[in-house]
DNA sequence: TGTACATCAGTGAACGCGCGTTCACTGATGTAC
DNA sequence: TGTACATCAGTGAACGCGCGTTCACTGATGTAC
């Protein structure tokens, strides 16, 4: 019964996760705690501890979330790129650092490392976002699905996923304002599409044969 | 003299400082505390007070000088690639993924902008990193060193200083590792350059004007 | 050369804080009969 | 339909911990005369 104080929460789950998205969005990954989370949703500092075992365990939910999330939202700007993969590639890539840009405290817990647990569900999403990327390079090249990807494809994957994860850290942590002034004329987002079709020029072939 | 036990510790600042680049190779900035610092230094745990304020403060200053001792490393790194401007990119964007792979906790200090005060000792120690990348960028555009750098040139320094960011974070971060059987027969080292040469190659023109 | 004194780096005890986790418990829910 | 009972989500008080910072202090150093 919606609005009803009761005993048992109904989704606490789902809330705590929401309350800690929150939380990531005012201050971060490094400064979470498990009781500010359980104050924010509304209970006593020991529930957490039901659903997901200690601090990690929630940390790991939500980051898992958030890789399902980023592989979405890079499906979603793959296809705003229509029929040319390399431009697929690179909406692909706006998507990504758009994604980190929008989420900055989910983004950096993503890939904090030392605050997440090794865990099945978190590698299969973190891996499903991986393989977007993969595929879209797979289609620039006009690689069969199955084979295994070229040197040189493999190195197209390295180059816009590091392209991509380099600026999102850059524009999270504020290193960016200060350059944004220098090429005039320029709107924030046309220099990131104009830089990643750059990148794309050098590493993917402008005639896939097929 | 070395060696004596005396009330005043000699050169406390330093100690501190050294301090704290061990605690950050050993367990990354998030997790370093004022108080063992001063437990490592061998001093109680109100000295690091009058030397560097408060936690901050010493952070602060290992950042700055982490950003002299990148500036160092990219200068080096560029002397090693010659007299081709491109060649000379590409070593010093390796050096710069080498010396954060080298010191990760440093690394990740010196672009955790929640842990730093804005302090002009730092903003002049990361301008002067930054620049060297810029100067390598303006002598491969031949840009004369007074002028203002071209959309072009800029769009260059943005996407080679995102790649061995975004690069080195993820290496840090322990995300290439499962990458690295995928292009078979290729060294780390070599896909790194490889890599930024593609890079270079969309970003930067082969032959520069004279 | 000797003495008085100011300076200031370092002490160590104490403060209050928020944290993660534990524990025995309570009370709502759902199932077996 | 009603009752007994198992389950388990959530309570709230308590634990011990390490933290940053404060404070009045102490003692070595260096300078003035």
């Amino acid at each position: 019964m919606p609005g009803m104080h009761s005993y048992h929460h109904g989704d606490l789950r789902q809330a705590l996760i929401a309350a800690t998205e929150t939380l990531l969005a005012e201050q971060g990954p490094e400064s979470f705690s498990l009781r500010e989370a359980a104050r924010r949703a509304g209970v006593s500092p020991a529930a957490p501890a039901h659903h997901f075992g200690d601090s990690s365990g929630l940390l790991t939910a939500v980051a898992t979330q958030g890789f399902e999330g980023l592989a979405q939202a890079l499906r979603e700007g793959e296809e705003r790129g229509g029929k040319d993969a390399r431009r697929r590639l690179r909406e692909q890539g706006i998507a990504y650092v758009q994604y980190a840009i929008r989420y900055p405290g989910r983004f950096r817990l993503m890939f904090s490392h030392a605050l997440l647990r090794k865990d099945p569900d978190l590698q299969r999403a973190g891996n499903e976002a991986f393989l977007v990327l993969e595929n879209g390079v797979r289609a620039a090249f006009a690689a069969p699905a199955s084979a295994a990807l070229s040197p040189e494809a493999w190195s197209a994957v390295l180059a816009l996923w590091s392209v991509v994860h380099g600026y999102a850290h850059l524009a999270i942590a504020g290193r960016l304002e200060p350059l944004q002034c220098k090429p005039r004329g320029k709107a924030p987002a046309d220099v990131l599409a104009f830089l990643l079709d750059r990148v794309i020029d050098g590493c993917v072939p402008r005639k896939a044969k097929r």
